[in-house]
DNA sequence: ATCGTAGCCTGGTAGC
DNA sequence: TGCTACCAGGCTACGA
């Protein structure tokens, strides 16, 4: 389940492999990861042959590979999504979706078995134009006070705006249950009247969770997320909540608890995460 | 305008 | 063994 942390860890790969170089031939085995795209699969292809691209950027959850011309091929990892770079002799996984050959011999390879990924052109949008996107807290520009006072301004609760993109980006599943585990504040809390202040902490806990988890090279429960060349952060982080039903809370021994929460799950203490 | 949720997808697994 | 039902969950579209 790649975040933020995971998305960076791809972003990074795909930068030294990608940028400078050249879509030669482009392919689309399967329709799903570009139904955004209004010109098709084939018109997608056409559109992508020839580009150079010139950065890798990210912000929250989205990857931008900016081209030459102003023009950017916008991807998301959706629950399954990897970018893998390969030799073009290497057998293709089964569930690869789009094959870019690359100038430099390299084949660029986006593979997603459950298709929530997916990859589209936007022209003009080089400069990570998304305004439905936030800015997450990597972001040079990110001011952790006014995004505090904007979710104590909502009329919601504190996980449900963690995980809303529009005003904060990257945070997903996993690092708002540890983000709220660490700051010591119930998933269901009202984000008014739960103070500003205390909504900084949990912000400032989902940076802090999240640059252990890059440090690492990024986390996972299973073995869908792993970096450009396959390999998985599995296990590698030490998580306290999430996925830790009915174990000792490592802070003060209660049972950790899971509830449904919009057709997934919350995990939190019970005891040290009071409403 | 704002908030909450169904639906999109596949494969692994629990349960019968 | 083989079948079904369920679960994982980021995002979009849509209803309230």
């Amino acid at each position: 389940m790649p975040e933020l942390p995971e998305v960076e860890v791809v972003r990074r790969g795909l930068e030294s492999h990608v940028v400078g170089r050249t879509f030669t031939t482009v392919a689309v085995l399967h329709p799903r990861p570009v139904r955004s795209f209004e010109a098709g699969p084939e018109g997608f292809a056409a559109e992508l042959t020839d580009r150079r691209v010139s950065a890798m950027r990210r912000r929250g959850k989205f990857l931008w590979f900016a081209f030459d011309d102003g023009d950017a091929l916008i991807a998301h990892l959706g629950m399954s999504g990897q970018f893998r770079v390969d030799d073009p002799d290497q057998p293709l996984h089964k569930h690869t979706r789009v094959v870019f050959d690359l100038d430099s011999g390299k084949q660029l390879r986006f593979i997603d078995q459950r298709m929530f990924g997916g990859l589209t052109l936007v022209p003009g949008g080089g400069e990570l134009a998304a305004p439905h996107i936030a800015l997450d807290p990597f972001a040079a520009e990110f001011d952790v006070d006014a995004v505090a006072t904007a979710i104590h301004g909502k009329r919601t609760t504190i996980k449900r705006a963690l995980l809303d993109q529009r005003v904060v980006s990257g945070i997903g599943n996993i690092y708002a249950d540890e983000a709220l585990w660490l700051a010591q504040v119930h998933p269901e809390t009202p984000t008014n009247p739960l103070s500003a202040a205390r909504i900084k902490d949990v912000l400032i806990a989902a940076k802090d969770v999240m640059t252990a988890a890059l440090a690492v090279g990024g986390t996972s429960f299973d073995s869908l997320y792993v970096n450009i060349n396959g390999e998985s952060g599995y296990f590698s982080l030490n998580l306290n909540a999430y996925g830790r039903e009915n174990e000792p809370c490592p802070r003060c021994g209660e049972p950790i608890r899971r509830e449904a929460f919009t057709n997934r799950s919350s995990h939190f203490c019970p005891k040290c995460q009071r409403k």
